[in-house]
DNA sequence: CGAAATAGCACTTGTCAGATACGATTACCA
DNA sequence: TGGTAATCGTATCTGACAAGTGCTATTTCG
């Protein structure tokens, strides 16, 4: 189970790139940063726009801008946005009716409100953590070690996300 | 984006039914007490009897039950065991080397660090919450309002992590 | 021995994320 | 005023994986 959907993990980094580039950049400009496929890319950054977080400019000197201050922005709304809703469950609004209907056990299905509040445990932290904080390499959360040594009891799998230069073929 | 798979989600059902009835039931009676297909629940108790949240007994009179109590079980666990892992971006391990080469970016990925903060919080969120709190209609997941009144601060460094058994009870 | 249940595979189906392509539109520049 | 380069909008294809089904072996009880 990912969390982060491939297009929503790319849309922060072409956020991250506008953070730190103040002038913007074009959609080729990125991918070729990225080494990613222009189209692709362009396809995020369509997306990124129609949502309001960056800003396009046509033309021959075009191209995208962030919209909005990156403080401004949460990672819970970016991901309500690229992402099509933060749901727990499948049991919540506009599903396909047998589903429904088997979920609800007969309105007798004793898990949704404990569910909702754990949903809503989650949206709080995400909505606690803005783009600008995300880009810091100085803020809160590029110094992990306190929280981590809160959180690393009985330390599942994740831990670290490999940060170094990658095995890969690279060279 | 939903977070639990349906199968995950039956699962809790299933889990529930079988916290609820201390004698434990065998696939059939559960699927028809859902409304589910016994071969689907049938699929679901396997995976839960090879994670071990669950004991099988054969034969005539076999079936399922609880192997551990619901509060020593936490919801990351279920998770963990059900899903395949939970990991926030895919920039994790085991991917396909492509993808691996295009996220590490020549080692200068600077979400990484704070991406798996925000991932560890998730954690905590999830650690946080044993099956018997999910199941029990009085607990302190059932009150939604006073957890919802607290927890909608701003929280950037306060978070502390609720690594307390949710006594956060509305006072 | 036979019925009833789990255990373990193998398989089919359906859906959606991932990714691409192309025409329309807009803006700059000569 | 026409050409070029860029975004915009949409439509489409594809592959992976979840969702769901079925069958056979094994165990247990009567």
């Amino acid at each position: 189970m990912t969390l982060l959907s491939r297009k929503a993990d790319y849309a922060l980094l072409i956020l991250s790139y506008l953070h730190q580039n103040t002038g913007g950049g074009n959609a080729r400009t990125v991918a070729d940063k990225f080494g990613l496929s222009p189209s692709f890319v362009a396809n995020i950054l369509k997306e990124l726009a129609h949502h309001g977080f960056v800003a396009g400019h046509r033309g021959v000197k075009g191209g995208y801008a962030l919209a909005r201050p990156a403080d401004t922005i949460t990672l819970a709304e970016l991901l309500e946005s690229i992402e099509s809703g933060f749901r727990l469950t499948m049991c919540n609004p506009s599903l396909p009716d047998q589903h429904h209907e088997q979920c609800s056990l007969a309105g007798a299905c004793t898990l949704k409100g404990p569910l909702t509040v754990v949903h809503n445990r989650l949206l709080e932290v995400l909505r606690a953590v803005t783009l600008a904080e995300l880009f810091d390499p100085n803020g809160s959360l590029s110094q992990p070690s306190a929280l981590l040594s809160l959180s690393l009891l009985p330390a599942t799998t994740t831990t670290t996300c490999r940060s170094e230069p990658a095995t890969v073929t690279q060279a």
